[in-house]
DNA sequence: GCATTTACCTACCGATCGGTAAGGAGTCAA
DNA sequence: TTGACTCCTTACCGATCGGTAGGTAAATGC
Protein backbone atom coordinates (compact mmCIF):
# COMPACT_ATOMS: atom_id res chain seq x y z
CA UNK A 1 0.00 0.00 0.00
CA UNK A 2 1.40 3.20 -0.66
CA UNK A 3 1.76 5.48 2.35
CA UNK A 4 0.86 8.60 0.94
CA UNK A 5 -1.64 8.09 -1.68
CA UNK A 6 -4.37 6.90 0.98
CA UNK A 7 -4.16 9.89 3.38
CA UNK A 8 -4.30 12.35 0.49
CA UNK A 9 -7.07 10.73 -1.08
CA UNK A 10 -8.88 10.88 3.00
CA UNK A 11 -7.84 14.68 3.04
CA UNK A 12 -9.37 15.73 -0.58
CA UNK A 13 -12.60 13.69 0.52
CA UNK A 14 -12.66 15.48 3.44
CA UNK A 15 -12.37 18.98 2.25
CA UNK A 16 -15.07 17.91 -0.60
CA UNK A 17 -17.00 16.51 1.41
CA UNK A 18 -16.77 19.31 3.75
CA UNK A 19 -17.29 21.88 0.98
CA UNK A 20 -19.99 20.10 -1.00
CA UNK A 21 -21.90 17.18 1.23
CA UNK A 22 -21.98 13.47 0.41
CA UNK A 23 -24.44 13.79 -2.68
CA UNK A 24 -22.68 17.06 -3.60
CA UNK A 25 -18.93 15.53 -3.80
CA UNK A 26 -18.18 13.24 -6.44
CA UNK A 27 -15.63 10.52 -6.94
CA UNK A 28 -14.27 11.52 -9.51
CA UNK A 29 -13.61 15.20 -8.38
CA UNK A 30 -12.23 13.62 -5.21
CA UNK A 31 -9.60 11.58 -7.02
CA UNK A 32 -9.00 14.41 -9.72
CA UNK A 33 -7.77 16.68 -7.19
CA UNK A 34 -4.94 14.22 -6.88
CA UNK A 35 -4.44 13.38 -10.73
CA UNK A 36 -6.15 10.46 -10.44
CA UNK A 37 -8.94 8.88 -11.94
CA UNK A 38 -12.17 7.52 -9.78
CA UNK A 39 -10.66 4.18 -9.85
CA UNK A 40 -8.19 4.41 -8.30
CA UNK A 41 -10.31 6.03 -5.14
CA UNK A 42 -12.19 3.10 -5.66
CA UNK A 43 -9.57 0.59 -5.71
CA UNK A 44 -8.45 1.93 -2.30
CA UNK A 45 -11.94 2.46 -0.29
CA UNK A 46 -14.31 0.19 -2.26
CA UNK A 47 -17.38 2.27 -2.42
CA UNK A 48 -17.93 6.02 -1.63
CA UNK A 49 -20.12 5.15 1.46
CA UNK A 50 -17.34 3.35 2.85
CA UNK A 51 -14.60 6.37 2.01
CA UNK A 52 -17.11 8.90 3.88
CA UNK A 53 -17.17 6.29 6.75
CA UNK A 54 -13.60 6.71 7.08
CA UNK A 55 -13.88 10.67 6.76
CA UNK A 56 -16.08 10.66 9.80
CA UNK A 57 -13.73 7.95 11.72
CA UNK A 58 -11.00 10.57 10.56
CA UNK A 59 -12.56 13.44 11.92
CA UNK A 60 -13.68 11.63 15.37
CA UNK A 61 -10.25 10.86 16.14
CA UNK A 62 -8.96 14.16 15.60
CA UNK A 63 -11.13 15.77 18.30
CA UNK A 64 -10.50 12.97 20.41
CA UNK A 65 -7.25 13.61 20.01
CA UNK A 66 -7.72 17.26 20.35
CA UNK A 67 -9.83 16.77 23.14
CA UNK A 68 -6.97 14.87 25.10
CA UNK A 69 -4.09 17.33 24.65
CA UNK A 70 -6.30 19.94 26.64
CA UNK A 71 -6.52 17.05 29.48
CA UNK A 72 -3.23 16.83 30.23
CA UNK A 73 -3.13 20.25 32.26
CA UNK A 74 -5.05 20.09 35.29
CA UNK A 75 -7.67 22.38 35.99
CA UNK A 76 -11.08 23.01 38.20
CA UNK A 77 -13.96 21.18 36.30
CA UNK A 78 -15.52 24.19 35.24
CA UNK A 79 -13.02 25.73 33.42
CA UNK A 80 -12.00 22.96 32.25
CA UNK A 81 -15.52 22.36 30.21
CA UNK A 82 -14.83 26.22 29.20
CA UNK A 83 -11.45 25.64 27.74
CA UNK A 84 -12.93 22.85 25.70
CA UNK A 85 -15.62 24.20 24.27
CA UNK A 86 -13.87 27.36 23.45
CA UNK A 87 -10.98 25.58 22.02
CA UNK A 88 -13.40 24.33 19.44
CA UNK A 89 -13.57 28.00 18.38
CA UNK A 90 -11.26 28.30 14.99
CA UNK A 91 -11.32 31.24 13.34
CA UNK A 92 -9.67 30.03 9.90
CA UNK A 93 -12.06 28.36 7.43
CA UNK A 94 -9.47 24.81 7.36
CA UNK A 95 -10.19 24.23 11.72
CA UNK A 96 -13.73 24.21 10.94
CA UNK A 97 -13.87 21.42 8.00
CA UNK A 98 -14.53 18.91 10.13
CA UNK A 99 -17.50 20.82 12.06
CA UNK A 100 -18.73 20.89 8.70
CA UNK A 101 -18.89 17.40 8.09
CA UNK A 102 -20.69 16.54 10.98
CA UNK A 103 -23.16 19.15 10.62
CA UNK A 104 -23.82 17.72 7.33
CA UNK A 105 -23.90 14.49 9.04
CA UNK A 106 -26.81 15.50 11.57
CA UNK A 107 -28.47 16.68 8.73
CA UNK A 108 -28.49 13.67 6.47
CA UNK A 109 -28.41 10.87 8.23
CA UNK A 110 -32.38 11.45 9.02
CA UNK A 111 -33.02 10.77 5.23
CA UNK A 112 -29.71 8.36 4.48
CA UNK A 113 -30.11 4.77 4.80
CA UNK A 114 -27.38 3.61 6.96
CA UNK A 115 -27.70 5.39 10.06
CA UNK A 116 -24.96 3.62 12.09
CA UNK A 117 -22.52 6.31 11.47
CA UNK A 118 -23.92 8.82 14.12
CA UNK A 119 -22.25 6.53 16.50
CA UNK A 120 -19.12 8.13 15.72
CA UNK A 121 -20.30 11.12 17.60
CA UNK A 122 -21.17 9.20 20.81
CA UNK A 123 -18.06 9.43 22.41
CA UNK A 124 -17.08 12.74 22.07
CA UNK A 125 -20.71 14.09 23.55
CA UNK A 126 -20.39 11.33 26.52
CA UNK A 127 -17.08 13.13 27.13
CA UNK A 128 -18.86 16.04 27.41
CA UNK A 129 -21.45 15.07 29.49
CA UNK A 130 -18.96 13.54 32.22
CA UNK A 131 -17.14 16.74 32.17
CA UNK A 132 -20.36 18.94 32.38
CA UNK A 133 -20.93 16.24 35.46
CA UNK A 134 -18.15 17.84 37.27
CA UNK A 135 -19.34 20.98 37.55
CA UNK A 136 -20.19 22.41 41.06
CA UNK A 137 -23.84 22.01 41.23
CA UNK A 138 -24.19 19.34 38.32
CA UNK A 139 -23.09 16.23 39.96
CA UNK A 140 -26.69 14.72 40.10
CA UNK A 141 -28.46 15.72 37.12
CA UNK A 142 -29.07 13.40 34.87
CA UNK A 143 -27.44 12.73 30.98
CA UNK A 144 -30.48 13.99 29.38
CA UNK A 145 -30.33 17.66 31.44
CA UNK A 146 -26.95 17.62 30.78
CA UNK A 147 -27.05 17.08 27.22
CA UNK A 148 -29.08 20.09 26.70
CA UNK A 149 -26.81 22.36 28.81
CA UNK A 150 -23.67 20.55 26.70
CA UNK A 151 -25.31 20.76 23.49
CA UNK A 152 -26.81 24.58 23.89
CA UNK A 153 -22.87 25.00 24.36
CA UNK A 154 -21.99 23.17 20.87
CA UNK A 155 -24.35 24.96 18.98
CA UNK A 156 -23.45 28.29 20.58
CA UNK A 157 -19.39 27.58 19.23
CA UNK A 158 -20.28 25.83 16.10
CA UNK A 159 -23.07 27.75 14.75
CA UNK A 160 -21.05 30.61 14.42
CA UNK A 161 -18.04 29.10 12.60
CA UNK A 162 -20.07 26.73 10.51
CA UNK A 163 -21.70 30.55 9.26
CA UNK A 164 -18.51 32.91 8.84
CA UNK A 165 -18.37 32.94 5.23
CA UNK A 166 -21.99 33.74 4.79
CA UNK A 167 -21.64 36.11 7.04
CA UNK A 168 -18.84 37.90 5.83
CA UNK A 169 -21.12 38.02 2.87
CA UNK A 170 -24.01 39.63 4.29
CA UNK A 171 -22.21 42.28 6.78
CA UNK A 172 -18.91 42.61 4.92
CA UNK A 173 -15.41 42.30 6.28
CA UNK A 174 -15.22 45.08 8.57
CA UNK A 175 -18.50 44.46 10.71
CA UNK A 176 -17.37 40.64 10.79
CA UNK A 177 -13.48 40.86 12.01
CA UNK A 178 -15.76 42.72 14.88
CA UNK A 179 -17.72 39.77 15.84
CA UNK A 180 -14.98 37.67 15.55
CA UNK A 181 -12.94 39.74 18.13
CA UNK A 182 -16.20 39.93 20.61
CA UNK A 183 -16.53 36.08 20.18
CA UNK A 184 -14.36 34.07 22.57
CA UNK A 185 -15.22 36.57 25.48
CA UNK A 186 -18.77 36.66 24.86
CA UNK A 187 -18.66 32.91 24.59
CA UNK A 188 -17.13 32.74 27.62
CA UNK A 189 -19.69 34.98 29.23
CA UNK A 190 -22.42 32.76 28.04
CA UNK A 191 -20.43 29.26 28.98
CA UNK A 192 -20.76 30.70 32.69
CA UNK A 193 -24.23 31.83 32.25
CA UNK A 194 -25.59 28.38 30.83
CA UNK A 195 -23.12 26.67 33.95
CA UNK A 196 -24.59 28.39 36.57
CA UNK B 1 -52.12 29.24 -12.22
CA UNK B 2 -53.53 26.46 -10.65
CA UNK B 3 -53.91 28.04 -6.96
CA UNK B 4 -53.32 25.21 -5.64
CA UNK B 5 -50.52 23.35 -7.38
CA UNK B 6 -47.73 25.76 -6.51
CA UNK B 7 -48.12 26.19 -3.14
CA UNK B 8 -48.30 22.35 -3.14
CA UNK B 9 -45.04 21.92 -5.21
CA UNK B 10 -43.29 24.90 -2.71
CA UNK B 11 -43.85 22.94 0.12
CA UNK B 12 -42.79 19.38 -1.32
CA UNK B 13 -39.60 20.94 -2.08
CA UNK B 14 -39.19 23.05 0.96
CA UNK B 15 -39.55 19.53 2.96
CA UNK B 16 -37.35 17.35 0.38
CA UNK B 17 -34.78 19.98 0.09
CA UNK B 18 -34.63 20.41 3.72
CA UNK B 19 -34.37 16.32 4.22
CA UNK B 20 -31.75 16.13 1.59
CA UNK B 21 -30.08 19.06 0.61
CA UNK B 22 -30.22 20.98 -2.55
CA UNK B 23 -27.70 18.35 -4.68
CA UNK B 24 -29.58 15.49 -3.11
CA UNK B 25 -33.20 16.32 -3.73
CA UNK B 26 -33.86 15.59 -7.62
CA UNK B 27 -37.22 17.70 -9.25
CA UNK B 28 -37.80 14.76 -10.19
CA UNK B 29 -38.61 13.49 -6.56
CA UNK B 30 -40.07 16.52 -5.63
CA UNK B 31 -42.58 16.24 -8.41
CA UNK B 32 -43.12 12.19 -7.91
CA UNK B 33 -43.78 13.37 -4.06
CA UNK B 34 -47.29 15.22 -5.73
CA UNK B 35 -47.77 12.83 -8.18
CA UNK B 36 -46.77 14.83 -10.89
CA UNK B 37 -43.66 14.69 -13.77
CA UNK B 38 -40.81 16.97 -13.40
CA UNK B 39 -41.73 18.75 -16.42
CA UNK B 40 -44.94 20.10 -14.61
CA UNK B 41 -42.36 21.51 -11.79
CA UNK B 42 -40.22 22.76 -14.55
CA UNK B 43 -42.85 24.41 -16.15
CA UNK B 44 -44.04 26.13 -12.91
CA UNK B 45 -40.61 27.33 -11.69
CA UNK B 46 -38.18 27.79 -14.68
CA UNK B 47 -35.16 26.26 -13.33
CA UNK B 48 -34.17 24.14 -10.27
CA UNK B 49 -32.24 27.25 -9.12
CA UNK B 50 -35.22 29.30 -9.20
CA UNK B 51 -37.26 26.66 -7.25
CA UNK B 52 -34.90 26.70 -4.71
CA UNK B 53 -34.76 30.55 -5.01
CA UNK B 54 -38.78 31.00 -3.81
CA UNK B 55 -38.51 28.34 -1.66
CA UNK B 56 -35.77 30.53 0.67
CA UNK B 57 -38.42 33.42 0.01
CA UNK B 58 -40.68 31.14 1.46
CA UNK B 59 -39.01 30.33 4.24
CA UNK B 60 -37.76 33.87 4.95
CA UNK B 61 -41.03 35.39 4.67
CA UNK B 62 -42.50 32.50 7.60
CA UNK B 63 -39.70 33.87 9.71
CA UNK B 64 -40.20 37.50 9.41
CA UNK B 65 -44.21 36.54 10.10
CA UNK B 66 -43.48 34.57 13.37
CA UNK B 67 -41.33 37.67 14.62
CA UNK B 68 -43.64 40.33 14.22
CA UNK B 69 -46.88 38.15 15.74
CA UNK B 70 -44.52 38.20 18.95
CA UNK B 71 -43.37 41.62 18.54
CA UNK B 72 -47.24 42.62 18.91
CA UNK B 73 -47.27 42.18 22.77
CA UNK B 74 -45.26 44.61 24.35
CA UNK B 75 -42.75 43.55 26.68
CA UNK B 76 -39.15 44.76 27.91
CA UNK B 77 -36.63 44.57 25.58
CA UNK B 78 -34.66 41.77 27.58
CA UNK B 79 -37.35 39.52 27.90
CA UNK B 80 -38.43 40.11 23.56
CA UNK B 81 -34.96 39.10 22.59
CA UNK B 82 -35.32 35.96 25.33
CA UNK B 83 -38.66 34.78 23.72
CA UNK B 84 -37.71 35.56 19.86
CA UNK B 85 -35.02 33.01 20.57
CA UNK B 86 -36.99 30.97 22.58
CA UNK B 87 -39.51 30.83 20.08
CA UNK B 88 -37.30 29.33 17.48
CA UNK B 89 -37.44 26.02 19.52
CA UNK B 90 -40.17 23.96 17.81
CA UNK B 91 -39.53 20.12 19.48
CA UNK B 92 -41.39 19.19 16.12
CA UNK B 93 -39.77 17.90 13.06
CA UNK B 94 -41.83 19.92 10.48
CA UNK B 95 -41.01 23.19 12.60
CA UNK B 96 -37.34 22.73 11.74
CA UNK B 97 -37.44 22.36 8.58
CA UNK B 98 -36.63 25.83 7.46
CA UNK B 99 -33.77 25.76 10.06
CA UNK B 100 -32.61 23.00 8.31
CA UNK B 101 -32.74 24.30 4.75
CA UNK B 102 -30.89 27.60 5.74
CA UNK B 103 -28.34 25.38 7.94
CA UNK B 104 -27.83 23.90 3.93
CA UNK B 105 -27.52 27.38 2.81
CA UNK B 106 -25.17 28.42 5.30
CA UNK B 107 -22.67 25.32 4.92
CA UNK B 108 -23.84 25.09 0.77
CA UNK B 109 -23.50 29.00 -0.26
CA UNK B 110 -19.72 28.93 0.10
CA UNK B 111 -19.24 26.84 -3.26
CA UNK B 112 -22.18 26.96 -5.03
CA UNK B 113 -21.66 29.90 -7.71
CA UNK B 114 -24.92 32.00 -6.65
CA UNK B 115 -23.88 33.72 -3.63
CA UNK B 116 -26.77 36.49 -3.50
CA UNK B 117 -29.21 33.76 -1.68
CA UNK B 118 -27.09 34.71 2.21
CA UNK B 119 -29.56 38.10 1.97
CA UNK B 120 -32.42 36.32 2.41
CA UNK B 121 -31.33 36.25 5.87
CA UNK B 122 -29.97 39.67 6.27
CA UNK B 123 -33.59 41.05 7.69
CA UNK B 124 -33.64 38.18 10.06
CA UNK B 125 -30.46 38.92 11.68
CA UNK B 126 -30.24 42.75 11.60
CA UNK B 127 -33.66 42.70 13.35
CA UNK B 128 -32.12 40.75 16.67
CA UNK B 129 -28.58 43.03 16.36
CA UNK B 130 -31.35 45.48 17.18
CA UNK B 131 -33.67 43.77 19.53
CA UNK B 132 -30.22 43.21 21.14
CA UNK B 133 -28.92 46.63 21.40
CA UNK B 134 -32.61 47.57 23.16
CA UNK B 135 -31.21 45.55 26.34
CA UNK B 136 -29.98 47.36 29.03
CA UNK B 137 -26.15 47.57 28.79
CA UNK B 138 -25.60 47.46 25.14
CA UNK B 139 -26.63 50.55 23.76
CA UNK B 140 -23.79 51.54 22.93
CA UNK B 141 -22.09 48.52 21.30
CA UNK B 142 -21.52 47.58 17.54
CA UNK B 143 -23.07 45.72 15.06
CA UNK B 144 -20.45 42.82 15.19
CA UNK B 145 -20.12 42.56 18.66
CA UNK B 146 -23.80 42.26 18.90
CA UNK B 147 -23.60 40.01 16.20
CA UNK B 148 -21.77 38.08 17.91
CA UNK B 149 -23.93 37.69 21.09
CA UNK B 150 -26.86 37.02 18.79
CA UNK B 151 -25.36 34.38 16.56
CA UNK B 152 -24.33 32.20 19.61
CA UNK B 153 -27.92 31.86 20.94
CA UNK B 154 -29.05 31.32 17.65
CA UNK B 155 -26.83 28.72 17.73
CA UNK B 156 -27.81 27.17 20.59
CA UNK B 157 -31.10 26.83 20.15
CA UNK B 158 -30.63 25.98 16.36
CA UNK B 159 -28.18 23.38 16.58
CA UNK B 160 -30.19 21.22 19.18
CA UNK B 161 -33.23 21.41 16.79
CA UNK B 162 -31.48 19.99 14.11
CA UNK B 163 -29.78 17.20 15.83
CA UNK B 164 -32.87 15.84 17.47
CA UNK B 165 -33.29 13.03 15.31
CA UNK B 166 -29.69 12.18 15.24
CA UNK B 167 -29.11 12.25 19.12
CA UNK B 168 -32.78 10.06 19.27
CA UNK B 169 -30.42 7.37 17.21
CA UNK B 170 -27.23 7.79 19.46
CA UNK B 171 -28.87 8.33 22.89
CA UNK B 172 -32.48 6.50 23.04
CA UNK B 173 -35.57 8.03 23.80
CA UNK B 174 -35.39 8.14 27.41
CA UNK B 175 -32.86 10.66 27.75
CA UNK B 176 -33.57 12.47 24.81
CA UNK B 177 -37.31 13.04 26.16
CA UNK B 178 -35.51 14.02 29.54
CA UNK B 179 -33.41 16.98 26.81
CA UNK B 180 -36.20 18.20 25.73
CA UNK B 181 -38.00 18.77 28.88
CA UNK B 182 -35.01 20.33 30.39
CA UNK B 183 -33.83 22.46 26.66
CA UNK B 184 -36.25 25.56 27.74
CA UNK B 185 -35.13 26.37 31.36
CA UNK B 186 -31.57 25.75 30.16
CA UNK B 187 -32.15 27.91 27.19
CA UNK B 188 -33.47 30.96 29.16
CA UNK B 189 -30.38 30.75 31.41
CA UNK B 190 -28.23 30.51 28.93
CA UNK B 191 -29.56 33.77 27.27
CA UNK B 192 -29.54 35.58 30.47
CA UNK B 193 -26.10 34.40 30.93
CA UNK B 194 -25.22 36.10 27.90
CA UNK B 195 -26.89 39.20 27.65
CA UNK B 196 -25.24 39.52 31.12
C1' DG C 1 13.29 -16.23 -10.33
C1' DC C 2 8.80 -16.83 -10.13
C1' DA C 3 4.10 -15.90 -8.11
C1' DT C 4 1.40 -12.77 -5.84
C1' DT C 5 -0.12 -8.46 -4.52
C1' DT C 6 -0.46 -3.50 -4.99
C1' DA C 7 -1.65 0.51 -7.49
C1' DC C 8 -3.30 2.21 -10.86
C1' DC C 9 -5.32 2.49 -15.86
C1' DT C 10 -8.99 2.41 -20.01
C1' DA C 11 -13.36 1.09 -21.29
C1' DC C 12 -17.73 0.45 -20.28
C1' DC C 13 -22.45 -0.14 -17.77
C1' DG C 14 -27.27 1.22 -16.36
C1' DA C 15 -29.37 4.83 -13.85
C1' DT C 16 -30.26 9.38 -13.03
C1' DC C 17 -29.25 14.18 -13.39
C1' DG C 18 -31.25 19.00 -15.08
C1' DG C 19 -33.27 20.65 -19.07
C1' DT C 20 -35.49 21.12 -24.08
C1' DA C 21 -38.96 20.28 -27.77
C1' DA C 22 -43.33 19.66 -29.19
C1' DG C 23 -47.87 19.01 -28.57
C1' DG C 24 -52.57 17.80 -26.38
C1' DA C 25 -56.56 19.10 -23.36
C1' DG C 26 -59.04 22.68 -21.18
C1' DT C 27 -60.43 27.57 -20.45
C1' DC C 28 -61.56 32.02 -21.98
C1' DA C 29 -62.16 36.16 -24.81
C1' DA C 30 -63.27 38.18 -29.30
C1' DT D 1 -64.92 29.47 -34.51
C1' DT D 2 -60.69 30.72 -33.84
C1' DG D 3 -56.56 32.14 -31.46
C1' DA D 4 -54.14 32.72 -27.25
C1' DC D 5 -52.96 31.07 -22.85
C1' DT D 6 -52.38 27.74 -18.95
C1' DC D 7 -51.23 23.27 -17.38
C1' DC D 8 -49.25 19.18 -18.03
C1' DT D 9 -47.91 15.27 -21.01
C1' DT D 10 -44.48 11.95 -23.71
C1' DA D 11 -40.21 11.70 -25.77
C1' DC D 12 -35.92 12.95 -25.79
C1' DC D 13 -30.98 15.05 -24.96
C1' DG D 14 -26.05 15.20 -23.33
C1' DA D 15 -23.68 14.99 -19.03
C1' DT D 16 -22.60 12.85 -14.99
C1' DC D 17 -23.47 9.63 -11.31
C1' DG D 18 -21.48 5.28 -8.64
C1' DG D 19 -19.70 1.04 -9.85
C1' DT D 20 -17.78 -3.26 -12.66
C1' DA D 21 -14.56 -5.73 -15.79
C1' DG D 22 -10.31 -6.56 -17.26
C1' DG D 23 -5.72 -5.43 -17.86
C1' DT D 24 -0.71 -3.46 -17.12
C1' DA D 25 3.40 -2.31 -14.78
C1' DA D 26 5.86 -2.11 -10.72
C1' DA D 27 6.83 -3.62 -6.12
C1' DT D 28 6.97 -7.42 -2.82
C1' DG D 29 7.36 -12.15 -0.75
C1' DC D 30 9.31 -16.60 -0.78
Amino acid sequence: MSTTTRPDLLQAALTLFAERGFYGASIAEISRELGLTKQALLHHFGTKEKLYGDVLQLINDQMLEQMEALQTRPSPPEHHLEETIVALYGPGPEATLGARVIMRELLDNVSRAEQARSWYLKPFLEKLIDMARQVPGHHSRSDGELLAVVYQLLGAVNYFSLSQPTLLQIFGKKTLTETKKAFPDELRKLIRGALG
